[in-house]
DNA sequence: ACTCCATGTAAATGAATACTTACAAAATAC
DNA sequence: GTATTTTGTAAGTATTCATTTACATGGAGT
């Protein structure tokens, strides 16, 4: 992907910003042009389309996940610590940027235009194959059960992880949702203790 | 919830159908009318707005989910069984009706209008009573680990299913959910265990 | 000073959308 | 059989949205 100009990264900022305050259902290009003070027309300067905007977002979603998981699995560390530190990083993140979690959640709304669809499934994939990782060392270990089989273990952890993120959601950010994923947490490494 | 006409009827089922075919975003009433050879106009004799007709999907939903739940727990069967139970009626559920999936997991398109948001929540509740009532039953009979609150179980294990259906949405159905749903079956089933 | 290009604006365009209105016909009631 | 209510139609309206167009401006390079 190309460098962004100043431009481009304080648009990107803008329309994360809007996102996170009336959902990507607030994304438009009018709200955006309001937001950083120009004009549409002054948009399109800067990118080709809106879609154009919402891949620029994934992608950059896309870099974090990278930089944040690229050594996560390497380090020399136990494996349940690395699901702690999971748990805390995502809840922490999610709490803190609700943009990413309405981004990442609205795969109905992408179901129009295939590249977005795309690039969530990529998010999704650096994350499990993060995880799988832990898991199959974990297993080596024998800190974690080895009688259920790696792919399903990641579906359950995430699935769990996004359940919990979609409920704080729907009931409009009224619990602690710091909290309720360290119980989360608590109950997955009961569950995957051999 | 008032008794629905013969045209409601249609008009309703039709719009699932919609749904099912292109996602929330191919219901429109100018693809409604199309579709039952009706006018715009006379959508409007039968439902007051678009939002009263996806309120009353959401009320077929809770009626059926109703029906479904309603003796689930309270039968004389094991919990593990009734756990496999729910799972399989879920996934052929969901293989059978994407719609289903789609207007449940569409919340973000939801969140412009809250009554829309509430009754999936009163959905998602349903499924999560009757889930911590079989856990409950199955803690007592010793099916179930007791070690872990209820609350968590059941967010793990809705999680799981949700996770599962959502990758067979964004794959475009390219796989088989009843099988991926068996897989993920034996996982919890294992996971559960005492 | 002149040119050129990047960046901006104001206003339009065109398409989609939910919803309304004025009127007609058809079913129902009496 | 006539009046009334229900259900339909055709053609709007109003709004929102992404995107385009014609034109302006300011700065960089020569």
């Amino acid at each position: 992907m190309a460098e962004l100009s100043e431009r481009q990264k304080q648009i990107i900022e803008a329309a994360i910003e809007l996102i996170s305050e009336k959902s990507i259902q607030g994304l438009t290009i009018k709200n955006l042009a309001k937001k950083i003070e120009l004009t549409e027309g002054a948009i399109y300067r800067h990118f080709d389309s809106k879609v154009d905007i919402l891949l620029t977002i994934l992608f950059s979603f896309q870099d974090e996940a990278k930089k944040m998981l690229n050594d996560f699995c390497v380090a020399d560390i136990s494996a349940l610590q690395l699901i702690e530190n999971l748990f805390q990083h995502h809840f922490e993140y999610f709490a803190k940027k609700p943009a990413v979690a309405s981004v990442i959640f609205s795969e109905s709304i992408f179901q129009n235009d295939n590249r977005l669809v795309v690039e969530v499934l990529k998010i999704l994939d650096l994350h499990e194959q993060a995880l799988a990782c832990i898991i199959k060392k974990g297993k080596q270990t024998n800190e974690i059960k080895s009688t259920i089989a790696e792919k399903e273990l990641v579906r359950i952890i995430i699935g769990s992880i996004r359940y919990t993120v979609t409920k704080w959601r729907l009931s409009g950010y009224d619990f602690d949702l710091r909290k309720e994923g360290k119980l989360m947490l608590e109950s997955i490494k009961e569950l995957l203790k051999p």
